[in-house]
DNA sequence: TTTGATTCCGATAAATTTGTCCTTAATTTG
DNA sequence: CAAATTAAGGACAAATTTATCGGAATCAAA
């Protein structure tokens, strides 16, 4: 469904998130201890997120990524997602065709079209702030 | 979502099944071109679904792939997404953790669940023979 | 029984994704 | 300012997926 890269790239977020709501800075050695991803893989990941504003970073001594308080709750995962695997699993034919509409619909067409949507309005509405809660709350967890 | 020798297959199926319905088979050569992929790859997708009873096939002249008659209505999309792309969007955790269930869940585990479930269902409720009879009244399209 | 048509299958190549290494730039602290 | 710490980023390597090639096996028909 999601790359390896989205994958720790979401973990990440609220990872960082959880620290940010205390004002506290993350590390990326931390991170890809925590997410158990290769740390310079995690770091790609990273500068990714941070490139589509989602994160913050500061370097030297006291530095690592942050996310903006005012930010946690009107991030949401859709961003993720969009920015490291992009869109598309939101978009295209589920079989591949070039061209897949409702006027020239593939065989599954409808079917996926449902799905497809309640994914989209699931990731549109989860935040990262309820999410970073939960995982702080130990309602939800990040490793194993 | 599939891979793309996933999507491949899907369709190649369809394909071979609009042509079963009537007795026909259908050689590599027709297949690869409607579907518009690479005839060696095409080759080897249907070579795995010959082995997965999906298909069978004959060599020689009027040789080429079909599908039994009595398997048009039986086979289930599902089984074709398991003979090519296995079971990795049916299990596993949507953000990778080695451990996630009921009891220790990611954060995103009860949001995926439920869509998941439902693609579950659709793949196990769509047969082949259907999809071939909306293809064969164009009602739906294997190419754009 | 020979020939041509077709699938089967192993080896290899190209493209993409995942993962690694090393140097540079920026920042804090002493 | 010097030293230590941290992220940034380019270049490369490994693994996986997608794609290609060539010959072997099988079969139908003349």
């Amino acid at each position: 469904m999601f790359s390896k890269a989205c994958e720790y790239g979401i973990r990440a977020v609220l990872f960082i998130t959880v620290h940010s709501l205390q004002n506290k800075r993350t590390r990326l050695k931390e991170i890809a201890k925590e997410i158990e991803a290769p740390e310079a893989f995690m770091a790609k990941v990273l500068q990714k997120l941070v490139k589509h504003n989602i994160l913050l970073s500061s370097t030297g001594p006291k530095g690592g990524f942050y996310i903006e308080p005012e930010k946690i709750k009107s991030t949401k995962l859709i961003q993720i997602v969009r920015a490291i695997d992009g869109d598309k699993i939101f978009v295209g034919c589920a079989l591949g065709l070039p061209k897949c509409d409702e006027n020239h619909p593939c065989p599954v067409h409808d079917n996926f079209k449902e799905i497809r949507d309640s994914l989209t309005e699931m990731l549109s509405t989860m935040d990262v702030g309820e999410m970073a809660t939960n995982v702080d709350k130990e309602i939800a967890f990040l490793k194993y």
